[in-house]
DNA sequence: GGGGGCACGGTTTTT
DNA sequence: CCGTGCCCCC
């Protein structure tokens, strides 16, 4: 029966999938099959009978990664998804909320807040309390509050020594008895609510614990006190947790994660099962030798060492440029060699230390005309006019949100200025009350016509909600709001238009797969803030951060500004334990590379408006010199010595790229302005160009639509 | 209410 | 240097 499983594994593998029922730490190194033994071990679980499907609970981090592992194992077996938990931390506890909240003092409605919206909340509060903004920063606040929730600590639990201390305490203290007033809850409130209804309902932790015969966790290393605490609270006396981790790539040690969760589950469970995943099915030997030898240099690891079957294959090719323009240049001549000999280019990927970096890189590559893709810009559910739509569903789900209240009370503009606005809020105040209570008391007075169309609308809203299905809702909502009619008369607003009707398309889809409605989409829209930008999955150059490439793979990899300040950053080159870090980024960035990887550096760098001049990274220097191969030793301006020609891989179909031939200076002509001149761009081929034309001035127009021809 | 002008800050970021 | 956020003026 299990054979059939785990015949394609390696043993450590194996072992790992077929381990009792007994807790276990699996340390898998990057592109060792991780995600292979998770979704293994469950379905062995399952098929050898061991569990029932609702006896399982499997954590991870991110949308992504639970909807794949949700994938693979509907693949192994006939089961359906929507009975299991298997989801984000986030998407768990807000399942469970849902289900007690009640017990966990909630509204049934509760709207879940994202980051911005907490830090408007946050604003409110400051404002409330007459806290100066340079003093008490609001971003700033907002980490004193998430780092306390995610170590389990509510403002009461928090020691204050000084008056600027007790004045955040007091911050918290009010940011709580808003949220709660609203009837909302922040990302971080999901995981400490859920925590303490497990803590102070006996009842519903014993029927959780005595359900949950196996807790699953991948991404161990990135789990932060909190959400340990809440796995130790679901793991009852018969669970058995398997945890999945590496602790080499623990990068995000800034935003609370702890990597000594770890070692205190291995002491806390008595752990008696690890298992090293140290084959890696994923890259050369060279690039491996290189990964290994960089991260030997920390001093706090588990020990692990990663191997290949595979060839040693290419050096590690170096370049160093006089200029990040000259490395810029490099990359973009390089890659297109690249695609030249038959490398798709979503096979190539661009990456850097910091978002700053990829502007030099994207002007060399939209001059070269390469399609691009830049990961981490505005995803489609925090666009600001679905926002607002959003902001107009949940005052229909949630009368008391005063957030959606405030968004949309005069979006579109209908005449309830700022002044009405603080009578409302002056009147909520007074009286207890929502917003949205005092703006229907205040709207019956004289004077009030304005704030009364707007009680009117959301009111026929909520009316013609109910047994309405989820795309009709959203179009009454665009319609009666306004918002539509808005974007329509605002010459700039196609692409928000697009984006609204996009959402009508969003809630059909989201339909499809679950129950139709209204709080389930909204609790959607939070939490799964959708993909970066439209044409996802196109065929394009891919940049990004390295942070953004942990988990995936490429054929061939550019590591951009290798050099110290940037590389380990200047902000975490101080302390052991930041420098440590930024070696597992070091250590992340090499292993995404299957067949080939560049490392580049400049001597200068434009940043900040001054020229730097860098050193070479000491990490640059941790790697064997016999595995690199430097293309310009001691630097001949542009006189590298273009690499070999790389061979590409029988499966990879030749891809012809579509150059849209523009660069900035080059004269243009458009059927209905005539000639310009291209003077700026963004967003690479999906994006927009800026011409200049002599009879109409200077103009944004998309690089796809705009019939542009180069004169 | 929106656009122009100015001051300021500038690692990494999922949910 | 360049983007964001805020204020003021039209």
């Amino acid at each position: 029966m299990s054979h059939a499983l785990t015949a394609k594994l390696n043993p450590q593998q194996a072992a790992a999938v077929e381990l009792p029922a007994e807790h276990a730490l699996i340390l898998a190194g990057a592109g060792s099959g991780k995600t292979s033994v998770l979704t293994t071990r469950i379905a062995w679980l399952l098929s050898t009978g061991q569990i029932s499907p609702s006896g399982l609970l499997a954590v991870t981090f991110t949308n992504k990664s639970a909807k794949e592992m949700l994938s693979r194992i509907t693949a192994m077996l006939p089961l359906n998804p929507r009975g299991l938990w298997v989801g984000t931390f986030h998407g768990l506890c807000n399942r469970m909320l849902r289900l007690h909240h009640r017990d966990a003092g909630l509204p049934e409605a509760f709207a879940i807040l994202d980051q911005s919206e907490q830090l408007g909340a946050i604003k409110r509060v400051l404002k409330f309390l007459g806290l100066d903004d340079d003093k008490y920063p609001p971003r700033a606040v907002q980490n004193y509050i998430n780092g306390h929730k995610e170590n389990g600590r509510r403002a009461g639990d928090v020691d204050a020594f000084d008056d600027y201390s007790r004045q955040l305490r007091l911050a918290y203290e009010e940011y709580e008895k808003q949220c709660n007033r609203e009837g909302v809850a922040d990302f971080s409130e999901l995981l400490l609510r859920c925590y303490e209804l497990l803590t102070h309902k006996p009842e519903i932790r014993k029927h959780y614990q005595e359900r949950f015969a196996h807790v699953l966790v991948d991404e161990f290393q990135d789990t932060n006190r909190l959400q340990y605490a809440w796995l130790k609270l679901l793991a009852g006396k018969n669970s058995a947790i398997f945890a999945v981790g590496d602790d080499d790539q623990s990068i995000y040690a800034f935003r609370g994660a702890n990597v000594g969760n770890m070692v205190d589950f291995q002491s806390d469970f008595s752990v008696k099962h690890v298992i090293r995943l140290e084959q890696n099915y994923r890259s050369h030997g060279n690039i491996l030798d290189a990964a290994n030898a960089v991260i030997s240099n920390n001093t706090q690891r588990l020990g692990k060492e990663l191997w290949t079957q595979a060839s040693a294959g290419e050096p590690i090719r170096v370049f160093e440029g006089a200029s990040d323009f000259e490395e810029a240049q490099f990359i973009v001549e390089e890659a297109q060699t690249l695609i030249r000999d038959g490398m798709a280019s979503s096979e190539i990927a661009i990456l850097y230390r910091s978002n700053a970096q990829s502007r030099i890189i994207e002007h060399a590559l939209f001059s070269a005309g390469v399609p691009y893709r830049v990961y981490g810009g505005l995803r489609f559910f925090e666009r600001q006019e679905i926002k607002h739509a959003l902001a107009y569903l949940r005052l229909i789900a949630n009368p008391s949100d005063d957030n959606a209240f405030l968004r949309v009370v005069n979006f579109p503009t209908r005449g309830i200025g700022l002044k009405s606005v603080e009578a409302i809020v002056d009147r909520a105040r007074l009286e207890g009350c929502s917003l949205w209570q005092a703006a229907c008391a205040g709207a019956s007075g004289r004077g009030a016509v304005a704030l009364g169309k707007f009680v009117h609308i959301i009111e026929a809203m909520r009316n013609q909600v109910e047994g309405l299905p989820m795309t009709e809702v959203v179009d009454m909502m665009l319609d009666l709001s306004g918002l539509l009619t808005h974007y329509k008369n605002d010459k700039e607003g196609e692409e928000r238009v697009a984006n609204l009707e996009e959402l009508i398309n969003a809630a059909a889809t989201f339909i499809s797969e679950d129950e139709n409605n209204l709080i389930a989409f909204l609790s959607h829209a939070s939490l799964e803030a959708g993909d970066h930008q439209a044409g996802a999955h196109e065929e394009a150059l891919q940049l990004m951060t390295v942070h953004a490439a942990k988990g995936l793979e490429f054929h061939a990899v550019f590591l951009s500004g290798l050099e110290e300040g940037l590389f380990p950053h200047d902000n975490s080159a101080n302390d052991k334990a930041g420098v440590e870090e930024e070696r597992r980024l070091m250590y992340v960035a090499i292993t995404r590379a299957r067949q080939r990887l560049y490392i580049s550096l400049a001597q200068s760098r434009m940043l900040h408006g001054q020229t730097r001049y860098g050193v070479a990274s000491r990490f640059l220097d941790e790697i064997p010199q016999e595995l690199l191969k430097y293309l310009n030793r001691g630097y001949a301006p542009s006189s590298y010595s273009s690499a070999a020609a790389y061979v590409p891989p029988a499966a990879s179909p030749k891809k012809s790229t579509p150059e849209h031939g523009l660069s900035i200076g080059m004269k243009v002509e458009h059927p209905k302005f005539g000639l310009g001149v291209v003077t700026d761009h963004e967003g690479g081929a999906t994006g927009n160009v800026q011409v200049n034309f002599a009879q109409f001035g200077s103009k944004w127009l998309a690089v796809a639509y705009a019939k542009l021809k180069p004169v």
